[in-house]
DNA sequence: CGCTCATATGAGCACCTCTTCACACGCACG
DNA sequence: CGTGCGTGTGAAGAGGTGCTCATATGAGCG
């Protein structure tokens, strides 16, 4: 059995160093999670208005980032489950901020990396 | 013409304001599809990998993250293709290594988001 | 009080993504 | 020089994601 179907491996004290080094499912799964909240461009362009705008309402988002008021609503509903942004609410207002200050430096990071090498397409 | 269909704005400057300051499609575009390639568990893993082993192999790279080489080989083309890791080859082997170090911030400021507050799914 | 406005939510649908399966390719080794 | 091994790639299917449309809720206003 230890041999197995394929088990080829090359180096085996490393793959076990790198196993026994590897993150725990949960932390992972959370990254993955985080990462894919960043990884669309909706979203992107209403957290980049709050990081700009500081505290904004469900329509001016919708607004000034060219999407429905619909789609502004369930993204910031997942951003918000997701504890990325809070709500103020006041009447019938709903007033949007980010939650803390990671996102921007996820944000700039990003950004630097993208802007400083496109890295788009091309193999 | 000014007041169409439903053209609900509260603070037209504000709104103008964060407009102007939106970074500029192709950066957004490019930013989610960094962000996306880090919202996968799997090549999350393998990245972890590499930021641990430095420049490993296909198969151990399969081995140590326990996906089949077939998933591994097409994540690492795709993060090839995004200049997120680099390829040596050695006779019939291919090595991989990361391409700079951004990964590895990025990384470390999700997990430190992770760890620190498990944000997960609760409302 | 009934209407409208701002937002929230659910269902349905189109699209994209990731995995597996099957096979191609190149290099090493007999 | 043919066979096996490590890797790369294409097609196809299952699953997830984000949109729109329709409707609900609750607050303000006439």
């Amino acid at each position: 059995m230890s041999t197995s179907s394929h088990a080829r491996v090359v180096d085996a004290d490393r793959v076990s160093a790198v196993m026994a080094s590897l993150p725990p499912e949960p932390a992972i799964e959370g990254l993955a999670q985080v990462f894919g909240l960043l990884s669309d461009p909706g979203r992107l362009r209403l957290m980049a208005a709050l990081l700009e705008g500081g505290e904004m309402c469900v329509c001016d988002l919708a607004a000034a980032c060219g999407q429905s008021e619909s789609a502004v609503s369930h993204a910031l509903r997942l951003l918000r489950l997701n504890r990325v942004v809070k709500v103020r609410r006041s009447g019938r207002m709903a007033y949007y901020r980010l939650a803390d200050s990671h996102v921007r430096m996820l944000f700039d990071l990003g950004l630097t990396h993208v802007t400083h090498d496109e890295a788009g397409s091309r193999d």
